[in-house]
RNA sequence: GUGGCUGUAGCUCAGUUGGUUAGAGCGCCGGUUUGUGGUACCGGAGGUCGCGGGUUCAAGUCCCGUUAGCCACCCCA
């Protein structure tokens, strides 16, 4: 370990990265509030009891992922392996729940302690979008919508499809589950390691199991569509429906099945094949049941988390530097004048790259380098004619252009 | 947390059966061109061979440990 490299799962954006980044950011954000969803934060620590209750005391994030701190006055804090969390407690502290509905969407880093891998740091970055307070399926059919719609913005829904599945309302559930239990119990010494834990913590998991013993015992076990109550089963037929009619493509995926305790009825998930074993770009589901959870009043909700280097990786195309104007003095006299001058543009909107030293071929060579669209070079001899020699980067043509006329002169280079 | 692969200049890599001053391309810096970049030519800087032990007369090359990355499991965005 050396304290001049990043700590594990950790990396540095550097530019490059960074305006990919943005780009998906900025893309999400746009087409989100055209759906009517507002941006919001929620902090990036909170008190560990948000998520261990949330998540589930069982869940893998919760046991083993979590960075937890002990503050001095005793308080547990964690940092914020999702988001979800964090909404639904801000809509508890604000006492938002009186404004029902709210539509909200976030962007932000996250934090879980798992072994790195492609598309998977200890420091991730997640944009997500929250619906809360509609019970009904237009509003998963609308985020979905919302979801599929920025992946079509960022020029990568051809390479994913979306996966979907149902996981019932909560009786529907709960039968399924003690039908699982039972029949999983039988064939119990047969499991995998990994299964027969999960047969403790997360039956439902098993039927997601990669395992190939696993998956021979899987393929006799009871069918959650038996098990689906007529509400649940209209419920998930609305769906279907609602995307159909919006032309999005999907896949039955019985075997969707999420962690995370809290989500009920729709579970979706956009994958991809481009990316390794991780497979999600966008996911999430309905979550009827997180606010009475963490002791608020009953209040349904649906929601997704996208992964932003994960999109950012999908995006196969570079985002250039925007392109400054290198303003050039030639000459120490002239120096005091190109300060100026610079000012000026940049305040008439400009981006302008003023270099701090060298000789007029250096500063060229910088110039060209940061990729400067034009030249505006300011000698004596301009000087004496009140003007400045303007050339074109990429076409070599340069013209003498009187000092007032400068700001109007560069709009053709915007 | 488990298993496998990898780690040589800023980047991508080459380094024969362990053997004298560790190489290339790109990039960087300088020069040809001290009022003009991109191309070309010439020159230069830059390496604790991830780190720590060990074997050996001798280790970038073999062994052990460790750390980081990658891949799979797990989990998930």
């Amino acid at each position: 370990m050396s304290a001049l490299q990043p700590v594990r799962g950790t990396r540095d954006i550097l530019p490059e990265e960074m305006r990919r980044q943005r780009a998906v950011i900025e893309t999400a954000r746009e087409i989100a509030e055209r759906y009517g969803y507002l941006e919001m934060a929620t902090p990036v620590f909170e008190f560990t009891e948000v998520f261990k209750r949330t998540l589930g005391d069982t869940s893998d994030i919760v046991t083993k992922e979590m960075y937890t701190f002990s503050m001095k006055e005793g308080e547990q804090i964690t940092l914020r392996p999702e988001n979800t969390a964090g909404v639904a407690r801000a809509l508890m502290s604000g006492g938002l729940s009186q404004q029902l509905p709210l539509k909200f969407f976030y962007a932000g880093p996250m934090f879980r302690h798992e072994r790195p891998q492609k598309g998977r740091q200890r420091q991730f970055h997640q944009f997500g979008a929250e619906l809360l307070g509609v019970p009904k399926a237009q509003g998963d059919i609308e985020l979905i919508a919302l979801g599929a719609h920025i992946l079509t913005g960022l020029g990568v829904y051809e390479n994913t499809s979306l996966e979907l599945n149902t996981l019932g309302d909560s009786d529907s559930r709960t039968a399924y589950r003690a039908a699982l239990v039972e029949y999983f119990s039988e064939h119990r010494a047969d499991l995998s390691n990994d299964s027969q834990d999960r047969l403790e913590r997360n039956p439902l998991r098993i039927l997601d199991s990669k395992n190939e013993g696993d998956r021979k015992i899987v393929a006799g076990a009871p069918v959650f569509g038996d098990y689906l109550n007529t509400e649940s089963q209209d419920f998930f037929a609305t769906v279907k429906e609602g995307l159909e009619a919006l032309g999005i493509a999907y896949n039955l995926n019985p075997r969707l099945v999420r962690g995370l305790d809290y989500y009920c009825h729709t579970a979706f998930e956009f994958t991809t094949d481009l990316l390794g074993a991780q497979s999600a770009v966008l996911a999430g589901g309905r979550y009827d049941g997180l606010v009475e959870t963490m002791g608020g009043p009953s209040t349904p909700g649906v929601g997704w988390a996208a992964g932003i280097e994960r999109l950012s990786m999908l995006m196969d195309k570079e985002i250039p530097a925007p392109r400054p104007i290198a303003v050039i003095p030639v000459g120490q006299a002239t120096e005091a004048t190109a300060l100026t001058l610079a000012h000026t543009l940049r305040h008439a909107g400009y981006g302008i790259e003023l270099g701090f030293s060298g000789n007029v071929g250096k500063r060229m060579k910088r110039a060209n380098k940061l990729g400067a669209r034009a030249a505006v070079l300011l000698g004596e001899d301009e000087l004496a004619k009140q003007s400045a020699t303007i050339r074109d980067l990429d076409s070599g043509e340069q013209e003498l252009v009187s000092l007032d006329a400068v700001v109007e002169y560069l709009v053709r280079y915007r």
